[in-house]
DNA sequence: TGTCGGTCTATGGTATGCCAGAAACCAGAG
DNA sequence: CTCTGGTTTCTGGCATACCATAGACCGACA
């Protein structure tokens, strides 16, 4: 036997009904898709207390907390309701995910290391703007994955922390219209200029590159996806 | 009498125990300069349940409510204590906020009238770079004002709500740095470009003007404040 | 006198019961 | 049948009691 002292492992971390409540709350409404018109869009706390297994009093703070982030609506002696975002709502959050991207390109520029930057390329080079269509749902993937990697390369806790806020009501629309083949190319093109601006650490462009690019999406958005 | 009918005023909404908690909280903490070492960090629930005459239930809402915006932290059976932003923390938020505003400044060119812009000049245009020395106060004001300004004039209600949340964070450094009369002339000049800029309807330029004029906040800041 | 173990206290976490108000329901008048 | 007023029920807001644990405190033993 190699060791004789007791092997102690640090005591499993149980946090506290409220976090725990928050998370599988926020995992159960991200789950379900609530543009599709028919989802329960009223919750109950009694009735989620008796499914969770907790009393209310943590129930409820994991829902003011959903409140806040505003995933749902409390209103008061009414009911408590997931809240469906409107197009302009959507619209605003893109513009401030470009906001906060754009940003972000920027500090890579200045505070990533050249590997790093380097990195970005397995998640562009996999894919050809030609073939692209039949991996469609790896590209979905690698997509999402290459702006967080932006968003993480630039060292920013707190536009990582706004952004992904923001992100999963804006996921549901950025899986919807990359199905759309042209802006999947568009998409392709798009990420390896700003890769190369990065490498080239061009401040300017690679922040207008990744501005531009998400707002065409915004665009986009605002033209063709009817929500309401 | 000119009315027959009864006058009917909305009857006074009376907002949740819980907000009204909050909003004294959050005004109580602001009021304290919290930069102050010897002041007091460590918060009770019992105590302030009792001081502000409500029970632990919505004083403990109204905490988790300011936990999750960070200006205090609770640590369980240890106590909730008002946060003290990091150097590097509030770096990152003066970041942010030049993202933010520069965008906002962007949508001003695009979403604001002319007369809006307009009305920008009585913020700007009673200072002189010359004579601004003898109104420090009144120009920290109006510097405050000014980029609320450009902010609600982008019609980006989540753009304001974040660096609103912001705000109270680098309220106090905004004062302290701009009591350097160098600065005071820096921003007056800065400003009225931003103007011009607008005017314009130049997107490009003001973006960058409102941006370059952030990020000079956040150096100065990363090079002379010292907080730790 | 210093260390170690137990005990007490302070404090946030959780459960639960009551309350007020909104909406649904119901019954009686017209 | 419809409208109105009351009544019941459902729901979130609030108060409070209890619980578990971190840390302070204390006393005995070496």
């Amino acid at each position: 036997m190699s060791g004789v002292k007791l092997e102690i492992q640090p005591i499993e971390e149980v946090q506290s009904l409220k976090s725990r409540t928050y998370d599988a709350l926020k995992a159960a409404i991200s789950a379900m898709n609530i543009y599709d018109s028919n989802a329960e869009l009223r919750l109950d706390e009694r009735a989620l207390s008796l499914q969770f297994g907790v009393s209310r009093t943590p129930l409820r703070e994991a829902l003011a907390q959903l409140e806040q982030e505003g995933l749902v609506r409390i209103a008061p002696r009414r009911g408590i309701y997931i809240v469906r975002k409107t197009k302009a709502e959507i619209i605003e959050m893109i513009t401030v995910w470009a906001a906060l991207e754009s940003m972000a390109a920027r500090l890579v520029t200045q505070a990533a290391s050249d590997e790093e930057i380097a990195g970005l390329h397995e998640l562009v080079d996999t894919f050809t703007s030609t073939e692209v269509g039949s991996h469609m749902g790896e590209y979905s993937d690698a997509n999402i994955r290459f702006h967080g990697a932006i968003i993480s390369l630039s060292r920013c806790k707190l536009i990582a922390d706004i952004s992904n806020g923001l992100f999963m009501h804006v996921r549901a629309i950025r899986q919807r219209t990359i199905f759309e083949k042209d802006r999947a190319r568009r998409s392709i093109v798009d990420h390896k200029e700003i890769v190369e601006a990065l490498e080239a650490r061009n401040s300017e462009r690679a922040e207008r590159l990744v501005r531009e690019h998400t707002l065409r999406l915004r665009d986009h958005v605002e033209q063709f996806v009817q929500l309401d």
